[in-house]
Order: C-alpha cells, then structure tokens, then sequence
DNA sequence: GCCAACGTTGGC
DNA sequence: GCCAACGTTGGC
C-alpha cells in the first residue's frame, strides 16, 4: 500500500468532478517521472490526495484511490488532442495512466497551511518550484494529513 | 502578469 | 553527449 499526491487543475478536473463521475482516467499525464510512478509503483487500492493546483485556493481538496493498473493513454494517438503526441505509436504507447476512484470530499487543506506543518516540511509538493504533478506520500505523512482533516482511517 | 524552477529540444 | 534556448508549471 502506498500513498500519492496527485494535482489537478479544478478549472479543468476537481474533485467535485470526480465526486460526479466517481471514476476517472487520469489521461493527459506528459512527464516521464509521473509517467513511471503511475506504470511502475501505483497498485490498485493505494491512496491519493487530490491536489488542487493553479486556482484561487490551492489545496488538498479530497480523497481517492487507484482503480486500475497503468494502461495506455489513449490522446496519444489523437491528432485532434491537446495530448497528441506524433512519436508515440499504438504498437508502442508512450504514456500511461491509472483510474481514480472517487472516495471523499475534505476540507480543503491549503498549501500555506501545509506549509506551517513541521512534519510535512519533506514533502516534495512543499519544495521550491516543484512541478512534478504526481508525487509519493510517505505513510506519516498521509497519516498526518488525514488527522488534520478530520478523517478516520 | 511575473518569475523561478526545471524538463525538453535540437544544434553542434 | 553537451548545453543553451525555449516552453511549461504554478504560486504569488
């Protein structure tokens, strides 16, 4: 069992989205580093926080889990996507995704709030200039926040 | 809108 | 394989 942050743009997905859908591809994903933690280390039944990114308040804004394994995203091959991407082939993908599991709405907990945490001060959504958009939680971590936001685990 | 950080691209 | 230029992310 491991643990993720995962961000989204709720202008473009949020979590009253997945709330709505319940289930939801996580396509679009362009970074090899995200890519590889979502092919290689997501099991189905790991957590994720969701993480509202580029908006008014940024935040953890819910919970979910991992729904399926790392399959082939599919706006790779489509032309007419924003994903596109000309070198991927459908013989030989290039980008992956899981599907996430809506499990519940928090309290938004904010990024200044997690920064005023001492024991979130390593998490890597904390660092200057991170970008990576899908990053690992360590269990402490996870369990910290889930207290914080008033969740039973 | 600004700008720091950082990943990717492409010329050499 | 190096590295400068460029593009994107994302908080503020």
């Amino acid at each position: 069992m491991r643990y993720w942050l995962m961000k989204s743009e709720p202008s473009e997905y949020g979590i009253d989205d997945l709330a709505r859908d319940g289930i939801a591809p996580w396509f679009g994903v362009r970074n090899y580093q995200a890519r590889n933690f979502m092919r290689d280390q997501m099991r189905v039944g790991d957590g994720v926080l969701f993480y509202h990114s580029s908006c008014p308040e940024p935040g953890i804004a819910g919970l979910a889990e991992v729904a399926t394994p790392a399959y082939p995203d599919t706006t790779q091959f489509d032309p007419e996507s924003k994903y596109y991407d000309p070198k991927a082939r459908p013989d030989n993908p290039r980008w992956f995704h899981v599907d996430v599991r809506f499990r519940q709405k928090t309290r938004l907990l904010p990024l200044a709030e997690m920064r005023s945490y001492p024991e979130l001060a390593r998490m890597r959504i904390l660092a200057r200039g991170n970008r990576l958009s899908i990053t690992p939680v360590d269990p402490d971590e996870w369990h910290f926040i889930l207290a914080k936001l008033g969740v039973g685990q």
